[in-house]
DNA sequence: TTGTAAGCGTTATCAA
DNA sequence: TTGATAACGCTTACAA
């Protein structure tokens, strides 16, 4: 016979006060060390097979489990990740956190989301980070330098998605965004088109800029120096909006090259429902993403894959072999876009439209 | 001057090795005890201006960060609540993801967030939940009732987010999906529908079934008793496929209600593209959630609004309240869901279609 | 106002 | 194979 506290516990009464069972209690109910109980959840231990079944049979009795934060505290590892997205990466890629989800809880990691607003809107986020001893964040978002620095000090590993930071303290993936946005330039040049225009993201966010940038760097190239452009929040809404706003004070363009899908089905509908054009006879619209939409019939929306299941992945592995290996350079894998053409744009050569 | 340790700490060297400051590094460097390192970091402290600001200044200079491990255990509060969620959650709902996550950082709580495949993966996730001593749960999936009791044993809170659970152990928040459903079938039935079809979810998903059986029924009571129906993996794809396969062997329905709406957006594909029927004067279509694409033009799909961020913003603070008073009765909140008339049915009043 | 010391629930290092 | 015992980094009485 046990004691009353013992007796509460194995029967766990209804009122019973929410304490849970620790290993010491299972010591002192199996009759044992605290530190045998503890053996027994080890895999190498070293443990007759009897008091290892006589101590896990208890143990489940009291429904004892191993408490992660104290395990955490002595082994200085506690087998979670951090993820730091924005909000738009989580409205536009969801598939990016339940890709991630997977390849960390596969390697027995969890995850510690942090969402926010924008790039801008970090610094919180980053603050808990560092109280919390991660075993490793990955952010999709800018980071200052100066917090790269103090997590590397704090010899925790980081990668980047989309987001090439210049550091040598961290692991970066990306997806081309820059060659891409170069290669659509080119296609659209020379399938003829010369009066384009830009809709793009919001002023400060990075992949954004980086497409559009390099876009319109590449149309200069070709002599096409003035491309109107017009910044948004990445919305279908705004997209459509702010597209209508840029057009209507001018001649019909060619050709719109929009930062990303949402807004380029946004200027998809502008022209069919508001302005009455022709897709793509009257004017190519091309997006970036190739989220899921942009492929159905009503769209059919030229664009450019990124592979963001697969990148989730690859940054998931990239963060697990450097907290198994501090010491590996660092590396940037820089994700080739694919450019998938639909019937949203004339890409083939050809003469400019009327 | 202090030992050499201190000092590689302080220059924070190139080659530092990874090693964070504890309150016992800043004290020795202050020259006071560790607990009243300790104590500047709280608000009421009993402290000294001076020695807080001398402290706080080498705090800082060092980079030291309180561990909020070693905090959790002492305090037995670790400010992290878990999150389960399935991949189509995720997919369909990634607002909820956001929401969920600003309302818990907006109260100064963490996100530890599991992702399982569908309701019936849930079990590694629980055992992780358990073994981390997270102050609550909010559950977007089935639960097995002996772990309802397990955590409700260890005093961790939970709330059930539309999935409705028959236990007082616990807060719930679910949309009326079954009220949702019934009101569908009667505004189908008023307008003249008779010959109606249904396109489900995974046989086994909650809300499927709660939508499609209680539209099911209500059309039984109006002798609309053989309603073909089929089940999809939820996706736009699967729904258009399926759906085709369903009205091929038969003359064509009136009407057709689906589970939700990626999948009423693949049947309104089917139909323009595959089929060429038109909407709504051949078929009426009707779907569940509203999301973004449901609005626009292309589609303009009748469905029912399921208010998500505000669902997901009184699931934290349900969930926040209990953890805050253990003894809250147990609350259930039902939100009806908005019948949102677009033009993808018809629901006037009306002879049914020739 | 500050310092001392006892935990929180583990794992890890020794002896036994 | 097991049992003491010392960490891990903090909070919190209690003493000074």
């Amino acid at each position: 016979m046990g004691t009353d506290d013992e007796m509460d516990r194995m029967h766990s009464s209804p009122t019973a006060r929410p304490r849970r069972a620790t290993s010491y209690d299972v010591a002192r109910a199996a009759g044992v060390a605290q530190s045998t109980v503890s053996r027994c959840f080890k895999d190498d231990a070293k443990i007759s097979a009897k008091t290892r079944d006589h101590i896990l049979k208890i143990a489940s009795d009291m429904g004892y489990t191993g408490n992660a934060l104290a395990r955490s505290l002595i082994t200085q590892r506690s087998n979670v990740v951090g993820v730091i997205v924005t909000a738009f990466t989580i409205r536009n890629n969801p598939e990016l956190i339940y890709a991630l989800g997977e390849a960390l809880q596969n390697a027995g990691n969890s995850l510690f989301l942090m969402v926010v607003e924008n790039d801008d809107a970090i610094g919180a986020s980053l603050q808990k980070a560092m109280e919390y001893p991660l075993d490793g964040l990955i952010c999709c978002a800018q980071m200052p330098e100066d917090w790269i620095r103090q997590f590397a000090n704090r010899g925790v590993p980081m990668v980047f998605f989309n987001r090439l930071v210049d550091s040598s303290l961290v692991d970066c993936i990306t997806l081309d965004h820059a060659g891409a946005g170069r290669r659509i330039a080119e296609a659209l040049y020379r399938a003829g088109h010369r009066s384009v225009v830009c809709v793009r993201g919001p002023e400060r966010a990075p992949v954004s800029q980086l497409r559009v940038d390099a876009f319109r760097d590449r149309m200069a190239e070709f002599g096409i120096g003035s491309i109107p452009t017009v910044c948004t929040d990445f919305s279908y809404a705004d997209g459509r909006r702010r597209f209508l706003d840029l057009v209507g004070g001018m001649k019909r363009p060619d050709a719109v090259f929009c930062a990303n899908d949402q807004l380029a089905l946004g200027v998809i509908d502008a022209c069919r429902f508001d302005l009455g054009w022709r897709i793509p006879e009257d004017i190519s619209i091309i997006g970036f993403d190739d989220i899921a939409e942009a492929g159905r019939p009503s769209y059919a929306l030229t664009t450019v894959r990124q592979p963001i299941v697969d990148m989730a992945e690859t940054a998931a592995s990239l963060l697990l072999a450097r907290i198994g290996d501090p010491d590996l350079p660092p590396r940037r894998i820089m994700v080739p876009g694919e450019l998938i053409e639909r019937s949203s744009a004339r890409l083939a050569n050809g003469s400019p439209p009327a």
